[in-house]
DNA sequence: CCTTAAATGAACCAATTGGTACATTTGGTC
DNA sequence: GACCAAATGTACCAATTGGTTCATTTAAGG
């Protein structure tokens, strides 16, 4: 998603070679393989097999099977932070703020599971290769950067009780939101389905909504 | 931790071969190994360097990869339920006793990190070897009983608000607790490691035990 | 002791799998 | 349209790795 990118455009349209459109497309495929079975899980060959293109050309862009990885990891994260943010919340009242936001990212993390699968594994890989990742911490911290601003109105309003840490309440949304999606296999496979139907999830959400609005109350 | 279990007791000590401790060997290395590299990650043979014994030992024993990784995953749950259960909570107050298991909670997903890895692990395979084990529904549900009887006592003694559900309850005392050990890699890597300093992971304890607290309150 | 089954050692094998060599085509440039 | 670098197809390779074969030792039982 950094190097690479040609100063070519898309006023070329009509070829037949497409590096752009192919390595799109390997990392579509990369991302769904790797987030389903794992770095060392996942096969090239299947990878290719699943691709418009071939493996001969897996390797011509990507070099190996780790900087494939790493790139599929970094644009699953973009592509997912690149739907949050529209998240505008000047206008209302601090507790309305902090509401919407752990709705939203519990909703969010709902609809991504295999950024979620991604995440997972670099945690079974001790994050080595996210560590590696220049742009990935600048749009975290751009989360914490938000609650900050939330937290900050919510005691001046208030509304908040004093002493909140920013980074510790995006660890505790994180929580919720997270396991939620990371453990629904496990926990389903053990209690059964009911917080993952419908109006369990929801529940579960506005649970968590509850829960975090509560922690912040003074 | 089922079969194979023979009907030899340990009168029989001096031996030089002992199936027993040669399986414990295999499966303690393996719950590090399979924990640490995941399924198709852990290499047999290097299992099997690990061990005491040799890789011949590992296919006498227990079959092939797969069937090792299930008993893996088996004994490292028994492992760790094990050291549960001593919490005892009958004198206490409810919203003592929810402070206690939270707690408790808490610090035991801490002290078992392997545990935890072996489930993510899990959940990366869509659960799939852990649904097979009848064993591992069994001690799960207890924990759900104990805390059924926690919330009931809450409620009648006035203490907690009507309408709480213990699956739900579980689910959200596990988020907090299983996140902390499972994300800290990434969570370290992207907002660094305040959070796990011993101060700040007292600090998240006890922000969880006082999470749920004020959730349950009236 | 002698027999026998369980337990173990050492070398080996076959398939999977990440990765490559070589030839060929495509399309931009002059 | 000749030239060249980027892009792609085909076939292949070498190493890793899960798993096995065959021989040998240990110890329980009669």
């Amino acid at each position: 998603m950094n190097k690479q990118l040609k100063d070519k455009d898309k006023s070329k349209q009509g070829w037949k070679q497409n590096p752009e459109a192919v390595k799109r497309d390997i990392l579509r495929t990369a991302i769904s393989e790797f987030s389903q079975h794992g770095l060392s899980g996942a096969r090239i060959d299947e990878i290719a097999a699943k691709t418009k293109t071939s493996k001969r050309m897996i390797y011509y862009y990507f070099g190996d099977k780790e900087r494939l990885y790493a790139q599929a990891l970094e644009t699953a994260y973009s592509r997912v932070r690149t739907g949050e943010g529209k998240l505008e919340s000047e206008g209302v009242p601090a507790d309305e703020a902090l509401r919407q936001l752990v709705g939203f990212t519990f909703d969010h993390h709902r609809k991504n599971p295999d950024f979620i699968r991604m995440v997972m594994i670099e945690n079974i890989h001790h994050a080595e290769y996210l560590a590696q990742s220049d742009m990935i911490r600048e749009v975290n911290l751009a989360a914490i950067d938000r609650l900050s601003g939330i937290i900050q109105r919510g005691e001046a309003e208030g509304l908040f009780r004093p002493g909140l840490d920013a980074t510790e309440l995006h660890w505790q949304i994180s929580a919720l939101s997270f396991f939620n999606v990371s453990n629904k296999p496990t926990f389903s496979a053990l209690f059964g389905n009911d917080l993952y139907s419908r109006s369990g999830q929801e529940a579960l959400r506005d649970h968590a909504v509850e829960m975090i609005l509560r922690y912040v109350a003074k």
